[in-house]
RNA sequence: GCCGGUGUGGCGGAACUGGUAGACGCGCCGGAUUCAAAAUCCGGUUCUGGCAACAGAGUGUGGGUUCGAUUCCCUCCACCGGCACCA
């Protein structure tokens, strides 16, 4: 074996051999069992970034540590490939999005071989080919026949200069990215998917996924948020017909507190009132203006405007004044909410902002007035007063009370209230899934037949910023409608990416089918059993994919309904941000590979610019982006260090859930451990040859062993037991690395060159070597051939501890007085607690403590500790 | 604003079920090796006092439960992710 370690040429011969063996390749035909584990699927947006490295280098050591354990893993790899980046990189650089895409496939696919993943390239695909959005189009007019898509308006930002749509990420600070204008709502046709007939599903089975973490299950079911409350109408008469003005609550107990009622803007209402009110329509195309975002509106002032309307209260029969409020969403709910100042702490301000009366109707703990300023008991469930028969009623008999009474009169009743909206698909943009459908003059709107699948999407297009260039795509457009054949036009919308990504994992198992969506393979792989992805898809794409898997269930294309059943959501990658600001104003990034840090006397970081040797402020760390310029390119790293040490690295600077902070000096440290586990198998080897001239490794003896040799055994055994748990069963690596560390730290001391003491040696090295080889698999393959074994190391047998060398005859307590660590003993593993009690008080450094004092209780953890109460 | 999370030495982190706070690594300091450097190896490294033994303090803030709290409960602060058209 080489004496030097050296990445490149033991990186090329270990993929070299995978390459040849086809060894990630792998098949429904096995008897072992499977295991899908699966990486959220890149963008491929030019390079692949750290966030990449560690997302897959997580699944990597998933996917080896489960092949080490008998699985047959399979782990595949493809590409997010529609999206907006796509058209951005066509706006500046004039390049249409399909070349700019695949480019960039093949690039990252480059760098993704050279990290040595164990995927199974043969079954790669990228969405925006047709053989895989043609069934985005099939499964689209499946859930059109079900009612399960239909078309509705929906709101959109609109930039009003380049007439076109923004999605969010284009509207900053409420201007069009392109054009600085201000940004209005605007409501247009779209199609959407009923995902809230799934939502008592989607809600319920979240206690059946215990393999995802908690806190994604509890935004997931914040977000769906079932509420049950009462949904009731106030009357109102309106051109000489009798009309109810629907609202939900979660407070009808507060019902007899109803002072005025508030409507959206985009509410019929308000639409009706302000046609013969000049200021309220003006008011109205206020709300208008602003972006359509939820954080936008909930930080805005709550402004509100009386519509001169009137509504009667359902059971008073008072006259309850209509306002429109910019707060009231039309996509919650009914779009209108009945104003119960005294009690919800939003309609108080609002009251108290345009003088509308606030009534008490529940006693709190701070008395039955409610005086300025709020305070949260105001809110608070409790006794009913100044409510007629509702008097003395708590919450739940005042609610029940009041759904009855609003039965009988036909005006209301309980309901459950969801918080989730259905899913709007339609987007007004080029690179994506066309909607398969055909806007006939005569007939409306027609699906196109299942024969003709796939409605291509042209791919020479450049997109230029102000709008879709399929609308202005006669060839794509110009169609005849498939029903009575006149001319149409085709739909021009394309799908959310979000479609894409929700059911690209089934695809996985079968994606040469070109007759099918899916096959008896899917039923094979799927679910994922393990599933990796960014914190930032806790809700949206995980949500959606449950979604449409249970879709596909009914329709009988998935025999699950539910795709992930084991979730590892990975913290972002950070790196530090150094900026200057021009003379202009403007601020300039500068990668913090170009700076020169050092601290000053303070302790406070101080960067120079290397170009000019300047100053530059640092602002902190943030995740890796473009327009920060702080981004570290994985290819540089991988060729100055290695794939190994890069792996190794990311795996060990932070526990996969939590943010990982970029440190040079960090890699450096892993390069420097790879040198070490080299060096450390070279010793062995070379030490072990009989032309060595020393004494070769023996078999090990166990009866034979030394008290020290058996103390290095149980400590190579203890630490196959840590590995094999943080790496299968926590899914931390950190800790895993770090054991494994801490008993090469162990062998380091163990000078030990007898026959027994080398034998005791090798078998660490040996068990070293395996619990390494999922996280630096290149260099572990290598070593393990060193090692004089003939065997691919991903396909050996993952270690088991050996249960003889783990055993222990004595074991150290220590004793606490008061709660304060006093003193350590060493005792026999199976003393009594008698025993332990009698040794424990005797210790010297504990008598100094009780002498004198009464020993009131004395509490023993076995194997742990003794704490005396004196 | 709403939902979820995080906060521990100079730094990243460890402490898995309420039981030894700081494993492991980085950085730094000292030493060995070397003509020298790189590389490598050895030792030290929470803070305060002390030559030391040792003592005290200490896990964002303030409080609580407990023999015992980084861990559980409440309050506040700071930061991060998401908020439905970035993916």
């Amino acid at each position: 074996m080489q004496e030097r370690y050296d990445p490149a040429a033991v990186e090329a011969q270990a993929q070299a051999f995978w390459t040849s063996e086809r060894a990630f390749s792998v098949s429904e035909e096995s008897d072992r069992p499977k295991f899908y584990s699966l990486c959220m699927f890149p963008y491929p947006s030019g390079r692949l970034h750290m966030g990449h490295v560690r997302n897959y280098t997580i699944g990597d050591v998933i996917t080896r540590f489960m092949r080490m354990q008998g699985h047959n893993v399979l782990q595949p790899m493809g590409w997010d490939a529609f999206g907006l980046p796509a058209e951005n990189a066509a706006i500046a650089n004039g390049v249409p999005p399909a070349k700019w895409t695949y480019d960039n496939i093949a690039y990252m696919k480059g760098q993704l071989q050279s990290l040595g993943f164990a995927l199974d390239w043969e079954r790669e695909f990228a969405t925006c080919q047709p053989a895989y959005y043609r069934w985005n189009q099939w499964m689209f007019l499946r859930m059109l026949e079900r009612g399960i898509a239909y078309k509705k308006t929906g709101t959109v930002n609109w930039d009003p200069i380049d007439q076109t749509v923004l999605a969010n990420e284009q509207v900053i600070d409420g201007r069009g990215w392109r054009t600085g204008a201000l940004v209005e709502k605007r409501e247009i046709p779209m199609y959407y998917l009923r995902i809230t007939d799934y939502a008592p599903d989607l809600l319920q089975s979240l206690d059946q996924l215990p393999g995802w973490p908690e806190r994604v299950r509890t935004m997931q079911a914040n977000w769906i948020g079932r509420s049950e409350g009462v949904r009731l109408g106030f009357p109102y008469e309106l051109q000489g017909e009798q009309q109810l003005l629907n609202v939900f609550t979660t407070r009808a107990d507060t019902i007899m507190g109803v002072t005025f009622c508030a409507v959206a803007a985009e509410h019929p209402l308000a639409t009706f009132a302000a046609a013969s009110n000049p200021q309220l329509a003006a008011f109205i195309e206020e709300c208008k203006r602003g972006s359509a975002m939820e954080a936008d509106l909930a930080v805005m002032e709550k402004k509100g405007l009386a519509t001169g309307l009137s509504v009667t209260h359902p059971l008073s029969g008072e006259q309850i004044p209509v306002w429109v409020g910019n707060y009231v969403l039309m996509t919650y709910g009914d779009g209108a909410v009945m104003g119960v100042p005294a009690h919800d702490e939003r309609d108080y301000e609002f009251a108290l902002k345009y003088g509308l009366p606030i009534k008490p109707v529940i006693r709190h703990a701070k008395g039955d007035e409610v005086p300025a300023p709020w305070q949260p008991e105001y809110g608070a469930h409790g006794v009913c007063i100044n409510s007629g028969q509702l008097d003395g009623m708590d919450y739940q008999q005042a609610v029940e009370a009041v759904a009855a009474q609003l039965k009988a009169r036909n005006l209301g009743d309980k309901q459950v209230h969801w918080r989730l909206r259905d899913w709007g698909i339609s987007r007004q943009r080029y690179w994506g899934c066309p909607i398969p459908l055909i806007h006939c003059p005569q007939c409306g709107d027609v699906p196109v037949p299942d024969q003709d699948l796939p409605v291509v999407l042209p791919e020479g297009l450049t997109p230029d910023g102000s709008g879709n260039p399929l609308t202005k795509t006669q060839a794509f457009y110009e169609c005849t409608c498939p029903k009575c054949g006149a001319a149409a036009r085709r739909e021009t919308d394309t799908m959310d990416t979000f479609v894409d990504s929700s059911w690209y994992f089934a695809r996985f198992a079968c994606p040469d089918n070109d007759d099918a969506m899916v096959d008896a393979r899917a039923d094979y792989w799927m679910p994922v059993d393990q599933y990796i992805g960014g914190i930032e898809h806790a809700i949206l794409h995980l949500l959606y994919s449950r979604f449409w898997t249970r879709v596909m269930r009914d329709l009988g294309l998935l025999t699950v309904k539910e795709p992930f059943s084991n979730l590892l959501t990975q913290g972002m990658v950070l790196n530090d941000i150094y900026s200057r600001k021009g003379s202009d104003g403007r601020t300039q990034y500068f990668n913090p590979a170009e700076v020169e840090v050092q601290l000053d006397a303070k302790g406070t970081r101080v960067g120079k610019l290397v170009a000019d040797g300047r100053p530059v402020e640092w602002e902190g760390m943030r995740t890796m982006s473009k327009s920060k310029n702080n981004g570290v390119d994985p290819a540089m790293l991988v060729e100055q260090y290695g794939a190994d040490s890069v792996r190794l690295f990311m795996m060990f600077k932070s526990p996969p859930e939590d943010t990982l902070e970029w440190s040079d000096d960090g890699v450096e440290g892993a390069a420097r451990f790879m040198r070490r586990l080299w060096r450390m198998v070279h010793e062995q080897v070379t030490g072990d040859a009989p032309a060595a001239g020393r004494v070769a490794a023996g078999a090990l003896d166990q009866a034979a062993l030394s008290s020290q040799q058996r103390d290095v055994r149980r400590a190579a055994h203890a630490t196959v037991v840590k590995v094999t748990g943080d790496i299968g069963r926590r899914r931390v690596f950190n800790t895993a690395i770090a054991a494994v560390m801490e008993l090469m730290n162990t062998l380091a001391k163990f000078d030990d060159s007898s026959a027994q003491g080398r034998a005791v040696r090798r078998e660490a090295i040996e068990l070293i070597v395996q619990m390494l080889a999922p996280i630096v698999p290149h260099a572990c393959h290598v070593l393990w051939h060193a090692l004089g074994h003939d065997d691919a190391l991903m396909d050996h047998a993952w270690p088991v501890a050996d249960p003889d060398a783990l055993r222990q005859d004595n074991v150290e307590i220590v004793v606490q007085v008061n709660g304060k660590l006093r003193g350590r003993i060493s005792i026999a593993a199976d003393a009594s607690d008698e025993q332990i009690r009698a040794a424990a008080l005797a210790d010297d450094g504990v008598s100094k403590w009780i002498e004198g004092k009464a020993v009131r209780k004395v509490i023993i953890v076995k194997g742990k500790l003794v704490s005396i109460v004196v």
